[in-house]
RNA sequence: GUGGCCGUAGCUCAUCAGGUAGAGCACCGGAUUGUGACUCCGGAGGUGGCGGGUUCGAGACCCGUCGGCCACCCCA
């Protein structure tokens, strides 16, 4: 076969799942709005650069998965692979960092991975992130952000609120040498991923899926022991604000973060009902990525969340906000005259009521053809105009579901009538 | 990048020691003159992902390739 398909890992949304998406958006843009966020919409193209300096020369990201290109006029650009280094780019760039700046964005990321469940190569996040503000209680704000935003989808029973502080760079740089040491003597015990990680990433050996792995950090040096004293108390702050605001979570102290800009704090969003890709949301605090970028020194947290996962999520369990357009009226007609008293007549109708989502039929077909059509879309009401409603000036209101175990019988009326006898149809049902 | 499973009508799948394909659903038409759903009857629709190979003959066997799913890895 030879017809062109869409690029691997980069997926049609179909109606049948467009529901879900759109109440995901409804639900973020309202729960933003609550807390003050305002929106910023960012290019998906940025110069290579801004992602090599963000999200770290050696990490996968960058190493391996960027989709970078060059421009016609030989510049490096790169299809963004997360939102955070853009919309710090933005904030430098248009003089957002005067002031604390609360925004959030959302589309698509690309990223060249192999496709699995919840991971594909173009995929939407949505992120929202805080400037301005070095105090943990920022920190507190946006996970009470995340959390209200489970609750308002309705999956705040499937995540798990996962909590660690990775410090200062200087604890980490610390950390990391004492890890190195201590798993240099035991390279022969580590897995294979383990051991390449060593060398170029060795703090991602802590999340290890490997139990072998895991078992031999048992002995390892802990993280929490190189702290620095501010990221300490931070951390220690941040936890009296979540119990205050009745957040519980669970301190994973070998949580860490695949991106090269974040300290001290960072969570994750974690449910156990989408397989292997289970991080719904991520996050933490990034307090020397603005000056990295070039700008004024200037402290941030933030998040994302994977669109996709979130709506795999709803779909788990079945989310009852995400409800698909239904269809009321449907409307028929026989011959040419007919049809374009109907076509008139239903443009007055959607002027009136324009709550009513109307199907008017196309392509032709027998009333029997287009009642079946009717009958399909799911409309309530079917609105049949044939010649003898032409000549009489009448429309037929057909109902074509049961109202408490009856279904109503046809009736012709009158042109005029159609709005109220389409109201009296169409809201008796609903009771 | 690695591994496992998979790729037959729009969808979900079946058949067969290898002899050029079926079902259900969906779709179209009919069951008297302008009326859906249920029922009955009939119909259309597949170069069996693509390309090679083995064979008298392959959708069925082999190789490659593309794609899908899941996992590793990575991460949201």
């Amino acid at each position: 076969m030879s017809n062109i398909r869409a690029i691997r890992g980069m997926n049609d949304i179909l109606p049948v799942d467009t529901p879900y998406w759109q109440y995901l958006e409804r639900t973020v843009e309202r729960v933003l709005g609550s807390y003050g966020y305002g929106e910023i919409r960012l290019p998906v193209v940025e110069q290579t650069e801004l992602f090599k300096r963000s999200i770290g020369e050696v990490t996968d990201i960058v190493e391996k998965e960027m989709y970078s290109f060059d421009d016609r006029n030989g510049e490096s650009l790169t299809l963004r692979p997360e939102g955070t280094a853009g919309c710090v780019r933005a904030a430098i760039q248009q003089g957002l960092l005067g002031v604390p700046q609360r925004l959030w964005y959302a589309g698509p990321m690309f990223r060249y991975e192999r496709p699995q469940k919840g991971r594909q190569r173009q995929f939407h996040q949505i992120g929202v992130e805080a400037f301005g503000v070095a105090t943990p209680d920022m920190d507190a704000e946006l996970i009470l952000v995340s959390a209200r935003l489970w609750r308002q989808l309705g999956v705040e029973d499937s995540v798990e609120l996962q909590l660690n502080s990775i410090g200062s760079p200087a604890a980490r740089q610390a950390y990391r040498s004492a890890l190195v040491a201590y798993l240099e003597q035991h390279r022969e015990a580590l897995d294979e991923d383990s051991q390449r990680r060593l060398d170029t990433n060795p703090l991602r050996i802590l999340d290890s899926k490997n139990p072998d792995t895991q078992a031999l950090l048992n002995g390892a040096p802990e993280l929490v022991a190189y702290l620095d004293d501010e990221s300490r108390e931070d951390f220690d702050r941040l936890c009296a604000l979540l119990d205050a605001a009745g957040i519980s979570y669970v301190i994973n102290p070998r949580l860490v973060r695949g991106l090269d800009y974040y300290n001290k704090t960072v969570f994750e969003w974690v449910t156990q009902r989408l397989g292997a890709q289970g991080t719904v949301c991520a996050g933490g605090r990034y307090d020397g990525l603005v000056a990295q970028l070039g700008g004024k020194a200037t402290p941030g947290v933030g998040f994302a969340m994977g669109m996709e996962r979130l709506v795999l999520l709803l779909q788990e369990i079945g989310a009852a906000g995400a409800v698909a357009a239904t269809v009321d009226v449907y409307v028929i007609s026989a011959g040419d005259d007919a049809q374009r008293a109907a076509l008139a007549a239903t443009e007055q109708l959607r002027l009136q009521m324009p709550e009513l989502n109307i199907i008017q039929h196309t392509g032709g077909g027998s009333i029997k053809s287009q009642l079946k059509k009717a009958d399909k879309s799911g409309a309530r009401v079917a609105l049949i105009w044939g010649e003898d409603e032409v000549a009489a000036g009448t429309v037929t209101i057909k109902p074509l579901r049961e109202q408490g175990g009856v279904r109503q019988a046809q009736q012709s009326l009158p042109v005029q009538q159609i709005q109220a006898a389409l109201r009296a149809a169409l809201v008796s049902e609903t009771e």
